[in-house]
DNA sequence: TAGATTGTTAATCGATTAACAATC
DNA sequence: TAGATTGTTAATCGATTAACAATC
């Protein structure tokens, strides 16, 4: 096995993909499938076993000429290529019910997330989210002076994002997950990832008003 | 202004798109501004002007030479187009704080949105949310039958997600919005979007990885 | 070895961009 | 009218798929 170190450029619709990727090996590897072919593998993912190889021939070679793949290696090598294996000293603000309910998702730790602080109107102060404890927002600047973070989340009302990512930025993080209702914008070398969680809604609805026309190419 | 009707197959690329269009649109009118080119708002949106009226002429003519767009008109065309403008009785399924944090989403009710139910395990009915009452949602099938609804939101643990949603789909629903940690699957003739929170931090994990290389093609 | 399946090349398909005639 | 900007066609670019030699 192979993982391909050089400075290649990965189109961004491969990327794109790597999440599903993971998500179906990890999968796969849970319910204990120690090898799978591309065909397989891209049957119960829904793409073309053409497009799974493509994919991951940017990446390095992960197979075996008439074995197909070790699904823990493959697994593995996602891993890597992701960057999981890295932990991420990550601060949480915002406290309501999306950033308690974003700080109890499953996957967090097991994608590196390692939630250090929250943060939130003092109001809130002294409270605890799985066993964290919430700061008044006030002592944010300092707080990432004296702690090494990675990783800001904002879940926020919309006022109070763009002034928190800039302090998220002063304070050294490497990026932003944005949940607020507002993109937030950053300096180039921070990469801020904002949710559009009435995006996904709307797609439906679009969905849903199109699906009886034939207006809709076949996805 | 001209809304095309007839059966022309939209690109998949072009439908992804059309919720950022309702975004900005909806912001410009906020804003008071009452007229805008391709060349302005394709510079505020990131895209190339091209590109804004190429989707737009999926849709219809929209625009008049050298004046570019009443923003008011192209808003409401959008939401036209996407479906806005329908009222989709909803129920929720699951109370926790995803399921609040949702509940309380402002942009809920400006997308059609009407919430007339939520449901949780019998300890949580009685609550209200948003001044909806809670069911227990083991009344989840009568409440189905009695009354219309259109879109099924789960915010579970998942392992109940694939049921609650086989319940929804017998009750009538067009679309499920699924938060649950897990795909769910539907017939042909409902719309299921699978919200995979996952895939987005995996996204920012990866950029922020490979952000000094240049392994990312520009993006 | 014979069968299976990879990694990769080349062909096809779809999406984006450039350019401009039409026209407000 | 003259200037501006649309809607659309054609060219380019990127992504997906088909096909197969290499090889386990």
């Amino acid at each position: 096995m192979v993982i391909r170190t050089g400075p290649v450029t990965i189109p961004t619709a491969v990327i794109k993909r790597l999440p599903m990727y993971y998500r179906y090996l990890a999968d796969l590897d849970r319910k204990g499938i120690s090898r799978i072919s591309s065909r397989e593998l891209s049957q119960i993912m829904d793409i073309t076993s053409s497009q799974l190889r493509q994919d991951l021939s940017y990446f390095g070679e992960f197979g075996q000429q008439g074995f197909g793949y070790r699904v823990e290696d493959l697994y593995g090598a996602i891993c890597t290529i992701i960057g999981i294996e890295n932990i991420y000293p990550t601060v949480l603000i915002g406290a309501g019910n999306l950033g308690k309910a974003i700080a109890k998702y499953p996957g967090f730790r097991r994608r590196g997330i390692e939630l250090v602080g929250i943060f939130d109107l003092p109001d809130k102060a002294g409270e605890e989210i799985e066993g964290i404890p919430v700061y008044p927002v006030n002592i944010l600047q300092s707080f990432l002076l004296e702690n090494i973070v990675r990783l800001g989340i904002i879940t926020t009302p919309a006022e109070s994002a763009q002034q928190l990512a800039n302090e998220l930025v002063k304070g050294g993080v490497s990026g932003i997950w944005n949940f607020a209702p507002i993109p937030v914008f950053v300096p180039d070398d921070v990469v801020a990832e904002n949710i559009h969680i009435g995006d996904s809604l709307l797609s439906l609805l679009f969905k849903i008003k199109h699906k009886e026309n034939n207006e809709l190419a076949p996805n």
